[in-house]
DNA sequence: GCAAGGTC
């Protein structure tokens, strides 16, 4: 496209057409034909006749307004749209946007919210024209991808405002408001008042489950009791002399009974092969990258945390050298010139020998997608080198993915083998081979395990040389990573590919979460926000409301409720508790107070007998706080299960959890204090 | 100051 930039605005009596973003924009221009170019406040615009209709494209940068108050208590429902760079910190960028939207909403005649065709979309164009244009003289432009043919039939036949979608968009806005505003300030003033902390808090429908899953899986851990089972493992020696180790039995529940077991193929002394099956297993190449999928991949294979691939993301997307980064889709556009970026990325040594074997071919795509964006691929447009160490990372991340997804699949040559000690046990010998390597070389991060096993036929003897049982422990969960806390929040539908990352480092900032090597741990305030969440807004802390969120949304997008019905039963909900907590707060009746926070030290009675937290309960017949608790429940739980597999004692099982490194801390805590105090259970 | 959601 010729482009004749200019320094003035466009002649007036224009179709204004608003884009969420300048790359949009320019899309749209380019579909529509459009040769003038000019630039306002230094944003872009383009001009021109589209169908003998004299038309501007311009565009905003996402959201132009955010909701505020002029109140600084709480219950709070009075609240406004301002433009978001007046207030908010960091969005000083979007001034120009403003300024230039506001210039050239004066000279339009009518206008057109061409922004991404979902309800944000119809917010951030029907709050522009809104404010700064002329909602009566405005339609919405509605298309499903930025092709040109999609774009032009879409200007084609202009639709109304969306006024159920903008309702709808408007509607969550401000559920997620009131609620994260309110909640956030009801627990500031209890921890003020409380705990005299200062620092700001916060609380909202995707930031408060996310920190409840990391606080839920530390008290699985911290109290963990390890569970036994058994099983008999074997070496085998195979006719050709070589030596297998086999597992001949697991999840056994006794020793005796693993004893029994292994007295039995003692007596038999061999086993014989029953089965050979040879496979050949096919593993595709994993399909183009969307967002979560690199933030899972760059985290596992170079540590890199999501919020920075988000934000090297953009930075490559800038660049011009990627597509758009913020997307969910798994599927690469059916029209995209795929060889000429193949052939183009084939100029760079390192991917020059895979080129050839990518060319003509159709990629891999996967099955999740995007209402607005296609998966991430390299454009084709070569990156300036040398670029930083991280940034060139998860550009060649990003460009191996890509090529991985046309090329042949890695060939695996399996074998099964079942063999069996008589009719006493029946048991699996298991082989892998990668016999052809396929995308392995140009994406080498997946790690496929080979385990050889040596040519064995039916009939053939398999002679015992040892076996023993071993005892195994049930293990704790892993602590979260931010990656694998990002993927959880993907899987439970919370949070968006823009957010999630950002919303996570949002709970380590205000201190509720610690980084140590990488793993999340909760730290006591954490735990504390946590638990007085749980008293007094339980329902913000689970993921249910956003199902609930979703479904009043839609209720106002399909026009069955109204957006102020909504928002008045949120309202009528909150209020009351709202009022009852702060009241509560205001008694100064500390003592309720501390025990919401549950894990508070403080000179209360009663106290943990281990810690000195205040009381949650009794367990063992003493007042322990909440965790001290849990994990003493767990232990007399669990000590069934031991005194079943080993008959013995509690004092012994408590005795051999203080050496069970699997055991939580909190258990091993209470372990200790039933060895030095002699307790016991048997009144239990 | 506090949300979640867009995008630079």
């Amino acid at each position: 496209m010729r482009r004749r930039a200019t320094t003035s605005l466009p002649r007036p009596g224009y179709v204004l057409i608003i884009a969420e973003k300048p790359k949009a924009a320019r899309k749209i221009a380019g579909a529509l034909g459009l040769k003038g170019f000019g630039r306002v406040y230094g944003v872009p615009y383009w001009y021109g006749y589209y169908r003998g209709e004299y038309v501007v494209v311009s565009s905003t940068a996402g959201h132009l307004f955010t909701l505020v108050t002029d109140r600084h208590s709480y219950p709070v429902f009075e609240y406004r749209w301002v433009p978001r760079w007046e207030g908010e910190r960091g969005a000083s960028f979007l001034k120009k946007f403003y300024s230039a939207l506001k210039a050239l909403a004066r000279g339009a005649k009518a206008f057109v919210n061409a922004c991404d065709y979902d309800i944000e979309g119809s917010v951030i164009g029907y709050l522009i024209i809104k404010e700064l244009g002329d909602v009566r003289r405005a339609k919405r432009a509605k298309f499903s991808s930025l092709t040109p043919q999609e774009l032009r039939k879409s200007f084609q036949s202009l639709m109304p405002l969306d006024w159920d979608m903008i309702e709808s968009g408007l509607c969550r806005h401000e559920l997620d408001w009131i609620w994260g505003i309110n909640v956030s300030r009801a627990i500031m003033h209890m921890f003020r008042r409380v705990m005299s902390y200062r620092k700001p808090l916060s609380a909202g429908r995707v930031q408060s489950p996310a920190l409840q899953q990391v606080i839920n899986r530390e008290i699985e851990r911290r109290t963990h009791v390890p569970l036994p089972s058994y099983s008999v493992v074997a070496e085998l020696v195979a006719p050709n002399g070589e030596v297998l180790k086999v597992d001949l039995a697991a999840g056994l529940r006794t020793r005796e009974e693993a004893r029994e077991l292994m007295a039995r193929i003692k007596a038999i002394g061999y086993a014989i092969v029953k089965n050979v099956v040879k496979k050949d297993e096919r593993i595709a190449p994993n399909p183009p990258f969307n967002l979560p999928d690199l933030q899972q991949e760059a985290s596992r294979i170079y540590g890199i945390s999501p919020a920075e691939v988000l934000r090297l993301g953009e930075g490559l997307y800038l660049d011009g050298v990627i597509s758009y980064p913020r997307t969910n889709s798994q599927k690469l556009p059916p029209t995209l010139d795929t060889d000429s970026i193949l052939r183009s990325l084939g100029r760079l040594s390192q991917y020059s020998s895979f080129v050839p074997r990518a060319i003509g071919r159709r990629p891999v795509q996967g099955s999740k997608t995007d209402p607005a964006h296609p998966a991430i691929y390299p454009t084709g447009q070569l990156p300036k080198l040398p670029m930083p160490e991280r940034k060139w990372r998860l550009y060649d991340l990003i460009v191996r993915r890509f090529i991985a997804s046309f090329l042949d699949p890695v060939i695996v040559s399996t074998v099964n083998v079942d063999a069996a000690f008589d009719d006493v046990v029946c048991f699996k010998i298991k082989g892998r081979v990668v016999k052809s390597r396929g995308w392995l070389d140009i994406y080498p991060f997946t790690d496929i395990k080979e385990t050889r096993v040596p040519l064995l036929s039916p009939g053939d003897e398999l002679r015992l040389k040892s076996v023993k049982i071993k005892l195994q422990l049930s293990r704790a969960p892993k602590r979260y990573t931010k990656a694998s806390l990002l993927r959880w929040m993907e899987s439970v539908g919370i949070g968006t590919e823009a957010t999630r990352a950002e919303i996570i480092e949002t709970i380590v900032r205000r201190g509720y979460v610690e980084v140590k090597s990488g793993y999340l741990i909760p730290t006591e305030l954490g735990f504390q926000v946590a638990f007085a969440l749980s008293e007094f807004f339980s329902e913000i802390t689970d993921v249910s409301l956003t199902r609930k969120f979703e479904e009043e949304v839609e209720s106002v997008r399909l026009g069955r409720k109204r957006r102020a019905d909504v928002v008045t039963e949120a309202k009528e909900f909150l209020e009351p508790r709202l009022n009852h907590v702060k009241e509560l707060i205001d008694s100064r009746d500390r003592a309720s107070l501390l025990r919401a926070l549950k894990v508070v030290k403080d000179e209360v009675v009663p106290r943990c007998v281990i810690c000195g937290r205040v009381s949650y309960g009794e367990s063992l017949g003493l007042p322990l706080c909440v965790m001290h608790y849990i994990a003493a429940e767990k232990m007399c739980e669990s000590y069934r299960r031991w005194r079943e597999a080993e008959g013995i004692s509690f004092g012994d099982f408590a005795r051999r959890l203080l050496k069970m490194r699997s055991a939580g801390d909190y258990v091993r805590e209470v372990a200790e204090y039933v060895v030095t105090h002699g307790l016991n259970i048997s009144d239990k």
